[in-house]
DNA sequence: GCTAAAATCACCCGAAAGTATGAGGTCACT
DNA sequence: AGTGACCTCATACTTTCGGGTGATTTTAGC
């Protein structure tokens, strides 16, 4: 439980024991950090967005590495609408800035659940070599050569999940 | 040693850099502080941490699908070493439970990647022959007809990443 | 040392994937 | 009416995948 929380956090934990480290050696230095009256607030806002912002960048970083592990997740019955807009607003983003189509997306969609050209022809009501297409100019949009590459990419890329 | 480290921990460590970078150009600006002796260091401290945590937590929010949540502990712990293995128990426990051996896993992992069975064959210095066997045991194993699925599988069983 | 599992490689063959090229049809915008 | 983007489909061709089968060699466990 422990082990697998160090794990995944330790990171998150590194950070944290460099700040404290940070902190103590600042205090060792007998650092004093002087402040003129009103320009105290603007300062904490500040940092307060500093560290916001270094926070996301943190974690977005860290989400790619491949040492990732499974977590414990717990399923809860309460849908928070606002998640769901703003992950369709950064697929819609992905895909303008690839210029892919829509019926691309359905195409690469498909691919990622490891369906078969045939398979995917079958679903969009389409013939096999429609789908043939679609998955070529999807590939040269994507820069890759294959299916599983397509897929792989777009998971980088956040187009798809 | 020391290179993969700092490889490793790059992100944690020019963090704990650009924190001591603003600390010091604060210090150079000769601001005034009216607080008490070392509280200010200590509520700045707690603001950074609060909001690299905000950071982190949203960033997380808005990559992942709101059907999950992680549980979050805070905990400061001064020993790190321990990381490594239990990521590798992990992959082990999963692996044996499918019954996939080591190359199979190292074919699986590549062809996650996008490698072609040829690509492969010259990553692991085998023969294309080599990995089309490899290949289909894993199939087997995994209960899957195409490469595609296989990779979508392994990734639903946390397997891969 | 024997044995079982794993890893290695080969050959054949059909299926699927991917490339190249052309072409017709819809829709929106000008 | 023309233009461009998108979707659709086709044919022909090459490459890659995957199944089936059999074989030899390493490796690890008893």
């Amino acid at each position: 439980m422990i082990v697998k929380f160090l794990q995944r956090y330790r990171h998150a934990l590194l950070y944290s024991l460099s700040l404290a480290a940070l902190l103590i050696l600042l205090q060792v230095m007998e650092y004093r950090l002087l402040l003129i009256s009103h320009s105290f607030e603007f300062y904490i806002a500040g940092v307060a967005l500093l560290f916001t912002a270094l926070g996301i960048w943190l974690a977005t970083r860290l989400m790619r590495p491949a040492t990732k592990i499974r977590i414990e997740t717990i399923t809860v019955e309460k849908e928070v609408p606002v998640m769901v807009t703003p992950l369709a607003e950064l697929n819609e983003i992905e895909r303008q800035k690839l210029g892919l189509s829509s019926r691309e997306m359905e195409v690469l969609t498909l691919m990622a659940e490891g369906l078969s050209n045939q398979e995917i022809a079958g679903r969009l009501f389409v013939s096999l070599n429609t789908v043939k297409t679609h998955s070529s100019n999807l590939f040269e949009k994507l820069e890759v050569k294959r299916r599983t590459q397509a897929v792989s990419k777009a998971k980088q890329l956040q187009i798809i999940h």
